[in-house]
Order: C-alpha cells, then sequence, then structure tokens
DNA sequence: AGAGGTACCTGGCAGC
DNA sequence: TGCTGCCAGGTACCTC
C-alpha cells in the first residue's frame, strides 16, 4: 500500500497528535509482524517521551531521548491516533499507548510492515544506511540519475523501485512518473539520455507532490492518521488502468509483467 | 556488482 | 454458493 506519499501523509496526520507525547505502554495483540516485536521494544519505548516524527524513505521514525522506533508499513499498513479505549479490529497488532488516553494504533493485514527499536542514529541503521536519496530533497536530479544508471540493463521501472538508487517509489508511482515523462517501463535505465532522466527526475517530484496534495492513494485500505482515505486513485493515468483509453490520446493502456509486478503504459504516449 | 527469483501473509476477486 | 488460483501499494535475502 504505503509509498512515499501515504508514508508522508501519515506522518502529517500523526505527528500533532503524538509529539511530546510520552509513552505510557505498549499493547502487543500479535508480535509476528516482518521480524517480531520485542520485549526489549516494548520495555526500552515505555516511559519515553516522542520528540519527533520522522521519515525516511518509506520508514517512519518515532524519536525520543532513549532511542528511536523505526516503522515501516509493508504493503497494507496503517497508523491512526484513536482513544486506547476504542475496541480493536482484527489486524490491530500494536497500540502504542500516549499519556493523554490516545494511542497510535498500527493495523496491517498482511504483517509486512515491521516495529524495531534502535539506541544508535537511525539513519545508520541497517535498513536505511543503504537507501537512495529522497526525490522531494535537493540532492536528487536528473543527473543522479543518469550516472547511477550507466551500465544498468535492468528495467527503468525496476530501477526506480529500488530503493538503493531512490528512497520511496513503489509500483504505483513508478508507473505515472514514466508516464508523464513519456518513458516506457521496459526500457533499459542505462539507454535513457541525460535529457530523459532530467524530464524523468522532474515527473517523480511533480507526481509526488500531486499525490501528497491529493493525501495519498487508497487502492484498498490506505488510511491517513485520523483514519480518512487518500485521493489520489482519482488522478492516475495508467497505474491500474489496463484496457481503459489514455486520458491524452484514448490509445488502450497496456499491462505487461516486469518481473513479479505488472507495469502500466500507454503505447502511444510513452517510448 | 548486478539481476532475478523466493519468501513472508491476508484478503479480494474472477472463473468454474 | 463454494472452491481454487491469482493478484496486490514492499523488500530482505538468496543464488547465479
Amino acid at each position: 500500500m504505503p509509498e512515499l506519499p501515504e508514508v508522508e501523509t501519515t506522518r502529517r496526520g500523526i505527528e500533532p497528535c503524538v509529539t511530546g507525547r510520552t509513552v505510557i505502554r505498549l499493547v502487543v495483540r500479535n508480535p509476528a509482524l516482518r521480524w517480531r516485536v520485542t520485549p526489549k521494544l516494548v520495555r526500552e519505548f515505555s516511559g519515553r517521551t516522542i520528540r519527533s516524527v520522522g521519515r525516511r524513505g518509506k520508514y517512519l521514525l518515532l524519536a525520543t531521548d532513549a532511542g528511536t522506533a523505526i516503522l515501516h508499513l509493508g504493503m497494507s499498513g496503517s497508523l491512526r491516533v484513536v482513544p486506547a479505549t476504542q475496541a480493536a479490529d482484527a489486524h490491530d497488532h500494536v497500540d502504542i499507548v500516549l499519556d493523554n488516553g490516545d494511542c497510535l494504533r498500527l493495523h496491517d493485514p498482511r504483517r509486512f510492515g515491521c516495529l524495531l527499536w534502535t539506541r544508535d542514529d537511525p539513519r545508520k541503521h541497517k535498513l536505511l544506511r543503504d537507501l537512495g536519496p529522497e526525490p522531494l530533497a535537493a540532492d536528487f536530479s536528473g543527473d543522479y540519475l543518469f550516472e547511477k544508471s550507466r551500465g544498468r540493463k535492468r528495467a527503468i521501472r525496476d530501477f526506480l523501485l529500488d530503493s538503493q538508487v531512490l528512497a520511496g517509489i513503489g509500483n504505483i508511482y513508478a508507473n505515472e512518473a514514466l508516464f508523464a515523462a513519456g518513458l516506457r517501463p521496459a526500457r533499459a535505465a542505462g539507454r535513457i539520455s541525460r535529457d530523459q532522466y532530467a524530464r524523468l527526475a522532474g515527473a517523480i517530484r511533480a507526481t509526488l507532490n500531486r499525490a501528497l496534495k491529493a493525501g495519498g492513494t487508497t487502492l484498498r485500505d490506505f488510511r491517513n492518521g485520523r483514519g480518512e482515505p487518500g485521493y489520489f486513485q482519482l488522478s492516475l493515468n495508467v497505474y491500474g488502468r489496463a484496457g481503459e483509453p489514455c486520458l491524452v490520446c484514448g490509445t488502450a493502456i497496456k499491462a505487461k509483467r516486469l518481473g513479479q509486478r505488472s507495469a502500466f503504459f500507454c503505447p502511444k504516449c510513452q517510448s
């Protein structure tokens, strides 16, 4: 589910509700996420005050004076702030109970998400240290993608999904940005020109910014910190639209299997 | 080093 | 109305 716009929407939603609040306890109904939620996390997070809510790629970082909780929403995860007394639904695996009677509730049917604890700088954590640049940060450019892609034979769609190339891009936004840049998803990354990468970098930024304005994409179950869906699915040009007319030229959108995942493109607008 | 496949897990949907 | 098989927003880890 959640790519950068959804994770950032979640971050913005929960930030005012949890910053400065103290965690009084954790309720772990099912510790079996991608990695087990450990007793050490429960012990060390409890009693700590959340100083900030950060994000790196698709990871959320709840920072305290003693350490940082690293949270990933996987494919189907969502976080919301609800009264701690509210009955838990199926798949509400963890509550981070706050000192004002609310809790931060992690819901994740597929359990591909994780909740980890580190005492050190989270950016040095194994899961974060090799992440590529943030696509909305100043150090990201078409030149960076051009240099990084030389000699690479992979499909550009897969190159964009590689978190060591770029952090936070998933299958929806990779496909949408490639449409906006006029590039077919199967094109070899190493055979795309500097000019085309400049256009692609701009398309990535524009697509992510438009998705953020819409509060993210809700295909099935994404919800922001207040339980509300996003609306960017109404603006998708190609993702999930196989067989439907291109909104620019009317040609039928094609779906193609690249590796294990579907890619979508307009055969006329993209080359 | 890079590329490709597998695994983790649940739920929704199409087709029979 | 079942049942089966396939698909899904992610990504670490393994092999070649």
